[in-house]
DNA sequence: AGTTATAGCAAACGATCGTTCGCTAACACA
DNA sequence: TGTGTTAGCGAACGATCGTTTGCTATAACT
């Protein structure tokens, strides 16, 4: 079943196009995603672009799972040396602020456009972006659950709460960077942010 | 120029291409709207659905201006006659979370998809949809300077901040029963909103 | 009744979509 | 050096895209 020689140089075309991939896709989103145009983008031929993956489905399962990755990167990982529970929410909130203005991917955060994209078209990819969305606000709410019992936010805060309001207030800036141009969207993401995790007085 | 006899069964015929176009592109999006499909389900010939528009994209300007009534007929009407203000405000949001949960567009919010949709592709339809949403956005913040002034709201608070917070959080909402499936979205999203609209203490 | 304008259909247009098929050049192993 | 494997190209596939072009009925006005 596995080929017995695994070939360095097929590993580094197929990350190039699921690279490209996910920058075009932040942009024009997953289902405007062309073979063509990313084949033409690489200098390949449409059949070089399709033939690591099999399917375009398979290529936008891909691109989420590359997408997924960079936001963790990006946002989990320098707050994950943060204690546990506010300070640690405080930090996700500062790199997930920094994430969406720092122009990482030019159309803006990848998995909420996804997200508005399928939620309406079921199937494997709206499935891979359910879950990858549903396990980020579990991690926001267990947070928030250790700090409520840090006694860092009111004991009578719900924690699926405050990752619901942090999460739509990342939406939020995302759509006043993308949309609007609004060059206060992230002050008024940082603002409502404090609010939400405004300590228990 | 314009035609000596005005047909009404013309204008009729648009309107339910329009109807047929909206409720489509709520659950598809705006762009993987095709003409072909929409004939199908319309019994129509392509050419008969793309007549009277003359292209695709206005065709997609006509459901946005469509798309925009409907929720202005069914957020903003009801909440017209209560006084400008904090009054307004809470009944804009219960209209609202009535509104994203009420199913009148299958696929959800249909400016906030067409938002996500095209907000990295320049154009006239990005320029339409910002433009409603521009708009709205004004109609939240004046509301919300009223309430300030009236004393209904903090003295310090900031009329765009409020705007803001209550778009997002509605975004939040649409994201977790259309995405999610979520059951308690709209419970979510009422706790969020009141939060917001707390009145001066 | 005769004339005119129009709504909408059937059919076809070139372009482009995702995918498939042979083939070739390059590399790994003996 | 000879042999086998594979990455990737060039070309073509049928399907479908948005749009255009005659044409035919219907309906309105004189």
């Amino acid at each position: 079943m596995s080929p017995r020689h695994s070939n360095a140089a097929a590993a580094e075309t197929r990350e190039s196009i699921v690279r490209e991939a996910v920058q075009r896709a932040s942009r024009e989103g997953l289902e405007a995603l062309t073979i063509g145009t990313l084949a033409a983008h690489l200098d390949m031929s449409k059949a070089g672009v399709i033939g690591p993956f099999g399917s375009k489905e398979a290529l936008q399962l891909a691109a989420i799972e590359a997408g997924n990755e960079i936001f963790r990167h990006e946002v989990w990982e320098p707050a994950e040396g943060h204690d546990p529970g506010l300070d640690r929410l405080t930090a996700i909130c500062d790199a997930w602020l920094a994430h969406l203005s720092g122009g990482v991917f030019p159309g803006g955060c990848f998995i909420t456009a996804a997200a508005a994209e399928f939620d309406g078209r079921p199937g494997p990819v709206r499935d891979s972006v359910n879950s990858t969305l549903a396990l980020w606000l579990r991690v926001l709410s267990r947070e928030a659950r250790t700090a409520i019992a840090k006694g860092d936010l009111p004991p009578d805060a719900d924690p699926r709460q405050v990752a619901f309001e942090l999460n739509s207030i990342a939406m939020g800036v995302n759509q006043g960077l993308q949309l609007r141009s609004d060059p206060q969207a992230v002050r008024h993401g940082r603002r409502a942010m404090e609010r939400v995790l405004a300590p228990a007085s």
